[in-house]
DNA sequence: ACACTGACTGAAACCGGTTTCAATTTTGCG
DNA sequence: CGCAAAATTGAAACCGGTTTCAGTCAGTGT
């Protein structure tokens, strides 16, 4: 190692106790301004850096959280949604001095295994997890374990559990809205029934529909998985029922529903409108550029971060947050309202 | 805390002292048969797991190794390839009982604040680092650090450092050879300056073409940034030289580049004919479908996770490890060489 | 049977901090 | 100025393991 110096050493060059060191470094009071400076002094002469390891140890605090994907080996970092999520996560822990360990759990059963492992390990203050599968089997395990933990995106059984969701059934409302708005009769979906984002987005979708005092035809939604390819498959079983518009539930799956649209001939907007979900950056460099419900997902993983952070400190004092966070459409071309406004 | 059992509850239930419950733990000789076998018995009754903060501190090691990824910020997980990449670490290190942590730098200046924090935490059994800005400021900080460390690709200054490359000279070539085997003669590039992996490329590039006979001529290199955007420019600039072919440095450059080329109404492969760089899934996904030189990421992954754990095991008595992993070409449809045997 | 190995085992030191608690100052006030 | 209360400080215990070292015990060779 190359930090020789020890507390214990501080301690000596300022002639004080490790106590007292050790209570300079954590900014507790009970310290003569005097002998804090002096203290400080020392350690910035020697560039002292606190073993984490050892104040951990007695602290019962690791300052490392865990971050947990748990979705299909193939999805995790297909999606742009993942990546971005971690990213942001990664940047909001580094503010807060906070280590991020990542960990990408491909099948259900990888993750009872690995998750037990890193609630045993004891290494972590808290865990952050992406509620995929619709989370379910975690929960018990994580409430064993009790250790801190809030969800990203809301859980199947979400009693009692903190987590951070964006407000999926709005975007699925204003998608379908926008599209009603706009005159389109035959408005479509590519949903999907894979976790509690995809059952509110399509459940948004139908409030809209209902509330215009349209008909929802099953025949009119079809069900994907995020993946590209289920866009393209949701979109080839929709063509035949002539949809003029279509609310994609994911940009990757507008992706694959575009791809669909151009080997049928169709064009975007005229023939058929699409608007999807999302906006991570694929949707503005697509080809039309896709008009689609943004989520902040730099603000979710703040949240879920500052949250978990609450609940490390606060633990059952901290009042159950359930904290949902907007969402907004970005007009782009796939939903023909800018073509639509140049004619007018 | 969930689990209240310490190595001295297990040596009180099994009758023996915390020393040998811990030569249990470990693996270590001298134990009799019948005393293990006592001691795991009660191990795995009592379902005991170690804490590993405890164990670090006493043996100085904590099976965390980092993944320190600097780029430009709105690259990182721009580009499918740093996902890609993270999962392969991740994986690997879990199979070897690793706990990867995740650092994502954005600037530069800030690699270097958060590096020596890194190094400086002591909580890192080792890292892995990605080269990008060539890495070499970061070398001397990590030597002085005295932690053990590998590169993911060539840094700029690699005399006595561990990496695992790609053949990108290889990659290259392989590329540049195909077209000109496939008759093609304004051969261009996208290639990129930003690290070695694209000097490397570009090189193999111009080998191809010179050991071919044919011309190195500079209107017909642009030079972009990995980045969609760069790689749509790129081609955009490189129009006017009416390339018959090209040969883009990583596929997120070549989906620029099939846009600008849609854009000015070029077909590919008919018009322009592409090979990319590094098959992530959007190559194959792409229309058309794009011919690509692989790069096996898990298996980078995998060496670099295996290679750091030899140098943290080693230390100096481990020889310089400089591992260059091959690449294949991936037939696909933008280069043409399909429809060309399809007619012949 | 006897000294002599070498395999087992446990006591205690140690890793480098934090935290408790009692001792020692200081400070505040009457 | 004297005394109780509050603020400082340091000694020692503790976090939960690993590792050193010396002692114990069984197995050998003679």
């Amino acid at each position: 190692m190359s930090n020789k110096i020890t507390i214990q050493r501080v301690a000596e060059l300022a002639n004080v106790s490790k106590s007292t060191v050790s209570r300079v470094l954590n900014n507790y009071p009970h310290v003569r301004p005097h002998v804090r400076a002096r203290v400080q002094r020392v350690i910035g002469e020697t560039g002292y850096q606190p073993n984490n390891i050892a104040r951990l140890l007695a602290s019962d605090r690791s300052s490392i959280i865990g971050l947990v994907i748990s979705s299909d080996a193939q999805m995790v970092f297909r999606d742009p949604y993942f990546p971005a999520l971690t990213e942001a996560v990664s940047t909001s822990a580094a503010a807060k001095d906070l280590v991020m360990a990542l960990f990408v759990s491909h099948s259900e059963k990888q993750v009872r295994h690995s998750l037990s492992g890193i609630i045993a390990a004891g290494l972590f203050d808290g865990l952050i997890l992406t509620a995929d599968f619709k989370g379910d089997e975690m929960i018990p395990l994580l409430r064993a374990g009790e250790i801190p933990f809030v969800f990203i995106g809301r859980p199947g059984a979400a009693d009692g559990i903190h987590y951070i969701d964006a407000d999926n059934r709005q975007g699925g409302y204003l998608a379908a809205s926008h599209l009603i708005k706009l005159g389109y009769r035959r408005i479509a979906t590519i949903a999907s029934a894979q976790n509690s984002a995809g059952d509110d987005r399509l459940s948004g979708y139908k409030q809209a529909l209902a509330e215009h005092g349209m008909p929802i035809c099953d025949a009119l939604i079809a069900i994907g998985d995020y993946s590209l390819g289920s866009g393209y498959r949701g979109m080839k079983a929709l063509l035949p029922r002539q949809p003029d518009a279509v609310f994609v539930a994911s940009d990757t799956m507008a992706l694959g529903a575009l791809r669909a649209l151009r080997e049928a001939g169709r064009r975007v907007p005229a023939d058929v409108a699409l608007v999807s979900h999302d906006d991570l950056p694929p949707a503005a460099q697509a080809d039309p550029p896709l008009t689609t419900i943004r989520q902040t997902i730099n603000k979710t993983g703040a949240r879920a971060v500052e949250t978990l952070a609450q609940v490390i400190n606060e633990g059952e004092a901290l009042p159950l947050q359930q904290i949902v966070l907007p969402v907004e459409l970005v007009l782009r071309a796939s939903c023909g309202a800018l073509q639509k406004q140049a004619t007018a």
